[in-house]
DNA sequence: TGGACAGTTCAAGGATTGTTGATACAACGA
DNA sequence: TCGTTGTATCAACAATCCTTGAACTGTCCA
């Protein structure tokens, strides 16, 4: 549960939600990254931190560069540990839809 | 994306996951809430009105008592604003398996 | 009307977080 | 080896958050 709460403090941030949207198409080196996210350079690496702390994402050093890449084991994990999201959502289809 | 990461906010608390949890086995009072959360009755409230604000969960005033629902259709918007969420997530199953 | 109960609100504190500017480290090419 | 580039780390500050204690509101019952 301290888990699941430190994973969703890592997505309480539109910064790293950002970041995470933009890794969801793929892995991407920081530099890339900051294309994206127009953000200083060491605050990108800040919420970078931030995210590989809470294990969001994982980083390979590629040469001069980094590549970060999203944990998707680690989001199904935390999209498992929704409340309720055990039960069948009978409302979620229409919510998705408003 | 600001709206999404306001709700994971919400979510970033052990103490108002826990909540959620026992909300999303139905609607209760907060006096049942204070049963299953042992915490001090001001600290409660002030978790609910969290999660109210947020949105995920609704409130209705019985008598002498307020009950507490959790809001499936909130949770859902928070399930598709999970990154990648919208992709088939291929990792995923083998990833909860491990 | 007054007391008891269920729950909320407020003020104040300490801890945590996000941002900035400066500095440091690692890898590459000349 | 030296300068450049890509990235991380550190210190400091303001803002926000969590917790606590005290006071308050609303509802019920005698």
């Amino acid at each position: 549960m301290v888990e699941a709460s430190a994973g969703f403090a890592a997505l309480a941030d539109p910064t790293r939600l950002q970041i995470l949207d933009v890794l969801a198409h793929g892995p991407r080196c920081v530099c890339d990254l900051r294309d994206e996210v127009p953000i200083a350079a060491n605050l990108l690496s800040y919420h970078l931190k931030v995210l590989r702390e809470a294990g969001l994402v994982t980083c390979a050093r590629r040469g001069r560069w980094i590549d970060y890449a999203l944990d998707e084991a680690a989001l199904a994990r935390l999209e498992a540990a929704l409340p309720g999201a055990s039960r069948p959502r009978a409302a979620a289809g229409a919510a998705v839809a408003r």
